[in-house]
DNA sequence: GTAGCTCATGAGGTTTTCCTATGAGTGCGC
DNA sequence: GCGCACTCATAGGAAAACCTCATGAGCTAC
């Protein structure tokens, strides 16, 4: 025979108040209920929690350090379970995600800000790491999100279209392109290019892209950081190649951009979860305000 | 809705053994009364635990998180109910006694060990009082068990008889007297007396004896502590009228008592508890040692 | 002495809980 | 490619636990 939380809240209720009936009354149940609970608690533990007598009862010294105890490990319960409760309405919880740096300087913060505005509780922590590791983090479950590239079907991860980046032809102020609408790949191939260093995914898209146009692509520049790379095409060393969404294209006045006609050159962005595995609570009202 | 032990239990087992199966099969429930469970708590919570699949069920983070705080609680919870069992089973626990010190130096050691060898786990914590400050203690609940004197009906106090300690007359060595078989009143009132100090508990007896014989009592020395009266008599200054069941008599050679025979001179040494106040099992075993 | 308080008891009914049997989805081995 | 084995989910009926209402019994106080 074992005992119980109701049992265990009986012997509190009854040693506080002092009484049966008012613990009854505090527990919304009937008199003779609550006796009932004191007793089976009391046969359960072996011991008599309580003296009893015709104008009352008063807690024996071990009923008096029982609930003690006990009342400190309702109060462990009760705010344990008042945690779970507030995730589980987004009033608080953490979500792990990891992010391309691109889209971590660009489209995050402005995601982190709506999404602090409708759940001030929730705490985001955000890993940044190129598309690979993007997903490694997500299917090895250390990020509860990922946003990184599509990656074609993934029998472990799920893909949710975000947006899509493509590479854009950032012209030096003044060039002659900016007449045109959009820049074609060959008149990119012809012109000085400023590219992000090879071992960049931005890189590759664009040599993918070149090659399937049978065209070779020439490299008058290669930058690891955007920043650099905007500034070489800011000091007209050639044009850029570079993702519309960057938001160092925005803040830098007098470059155009113009698209580039080619469907290699786009980039699926993408929020990537585990195949299977269901959200927090604070990461579906993250997942909401990305997708939204 | 509310969460129960059961509950609870069910979802560290689950998140323990990983499957819905084996953790029934640990709390020797059927799996389907664990899925039942499982999802009682997640609407109780709000919050979703284990992703189900046909091949199983992984935990969520939440759920995950949840079965450790539990596990905790669980814990803690277990320790108490298994302290208050033992307790119970007299195989620990604390009895706080309050005492005369004649008994404490006379009776109480050999009671201790005895309850000693027959439950080794329990404490005592005794504390020496004269007899109306045992009563007092007792009373006021600082104390679970006294030993003092019979003090007549009191409302509060149950009595349990101990035995029976009288007054004796302790001759010198060689003291005619000990050709006597006991010694009356009004011999010893012709006599030099060494007694115990007037504040004492015994020389009021002592007092009512000789009084109600219609005799004055003649004190040649008052001493304090029992040791120091046992000295001036077998230093031939005078006839001890002490406690019969002092430890400094048995020890002391070369001293004879003899009875005195005075019902007055005698006092019941009782076992004190308050009424209606059940004992603790560690208190209840104590009170076997001495009544049995 | 009676009214008012306490907790205990007993009967009856309701709710909860559980178990057995079965279904349904998935992976594995032949 | 097809069952077989394993997982958890579902459903219906039975058992157990629980609660409430009504009442009893012992004590206190007026």
């Amino acid at each position: 025979m074992s005992y119980s939380l109701r049992q265990i809240r009986a012997l509190t209720a009854a040693v506080e108040t002092g009484s049966f009936g008012r613990a009854a009354l505090r527990l919304h149940v009937s008199q003779p209920a609550l006796t009932l609970q004191i007793r089976a608690l009391e046969e359960s533990l072996g011991v008599t929690l309580f003296d009893r007598s015709a104008r009352g009862v008063r807690p024996t010294p071990a009923g008096q350090a029982l609930a003690a105890s006990f009342q400190r490990i309702l109060d462990d319960l009760e705010t344990v379970v008042a945690g779970a409760r507030e995730q589980a309405q987004r009033r608080s919880g953490v979500v792990h995600l990891a992010v391309l740096p691109s889209v971590a300087a660009n489209l995050l913060p402005g995601a982190l800000a709506r999404l602090r505005a409708a759940h001030p509780g929730i705490r985001v922590m955000v890993r940044d790491a190129v598309a690979r590791r993007v997903a490694a983090l997500v299917k090895a479950g250390e990020a509860e999100l990922g946003i990184g590239h599509a990656a074609g079907p993934e029998p472990e991860l799920e893909e949710t279209p975000l947006f899509e980046d493509s590479l854009v032809a950032v012209l030096p102020p003044g060039h002659p392109f900016a007449a045109l609408k959009e820049v074609g790949l060959p008149a990119l191939a012809a012109a000085p290019l400023v590219l992000t260093d090879p071992e960049s995914s931005l890189r590759t898209l664009a040599e993918h892209a070149f090659a399937a146009a049978g065209l070779a692509i020439r490299p008058a520049y290669e930058a690891t950081y955007m920043s650099t790379a905007v500034a070489l095409v800011r000091a007209g060393l050639g044009i850029g190649l570079l993702p519309a969404t960057a938001v160092e294209l925005r803040v830098a006045p007098l470059l155009e951009t113009r698209p580039v006609p080619s469907p290699l050159l786009r980039r699926r962005i993408v929020l990537l979860r585990r195949r299977g595995a269901s959200l927090s609570p604070a990461a579906e009202a993250l997942a909401e305000v990305l997708e939204g």
